[in-house]
DNA sequence: AAAACATATTGACAAATATCGATATGATGT
DNA sequence: ACATCATATCGATATTTGTCAATATGTTTT
């Protein structure tokens, strides 16, 4: 069962939407700086504008299926492979009984 | 990566919200006719009225994770497991690399 | 400390979503 | 076939979300 509806819901905002599908699978190349998510290809890959992006990266992040390290100028993200197993285990109860 | 960013979406939008999270727990204690889902009892749970239910269980319907049954007068619901081991495959992705 | 650059925030707007009460549809039992 | 009951759809409204351009903030380099 899910203890907070609120906060499960919350996780899965990160993958119910094409522009983040899309950021998520960037990701997972590697982790990425945000110098190289604004530069042109990227951005220009998603079709969406840098606010846009900023807007998505900050759900991805809220979610915690993204982290976002600061290092100086630059901040990195990359996907949090154990939240992403966190939210496997939310699916995975649906399969009990 | 996903194939289809569209459909992928859509299959999660079943798991963000918290009417539906609650939809979803309630099946997972077995197939529910829909007699038994407007019955005074469940829909008193959700605290939603009766036509926000059918809105929701067709969300749920639509991203494939709940299956309808139609047997007579009666509609029953069940959790696909087959379509939820669908959703975690792909976040099982999000762990690859 | 000023200029340059990267990124976040703001304000505005359109589109999508959640919700309701009322009504329509469709199946069952009499 | 009519009445009843279950469920879907409709029309309306409020809220949330996605999006942008413009602006603000914060870091680095000169």
């Amino acid at each position: 069962m899910f203890k907070d509806y609120k906060e499960s819901a919350e996780i899965f905002k990160a993958f119910c939407d094409e522009s983040r599908l899309k950021i998520l699978e960037i990701l997972l190349t590697g982790e990425k700086c945000s110098c190289e998510m604004c530069g042109n290809d990227i951005l220009k890959k998603l079709d969406i504008s840098q606010s846009t992006l900023s807007h998505h990266l900050k759900i991805l992040v809220n979610s915690k299926i993204v982290n976002a390290r600061k290092e100086g100028k630059w901040t990195h993200y990359s996907i949090s492979k154990e939240n992403v197993d966190y939210a496997i285990s939310l699916l995975n109860v649906l399969k009990s009984s």
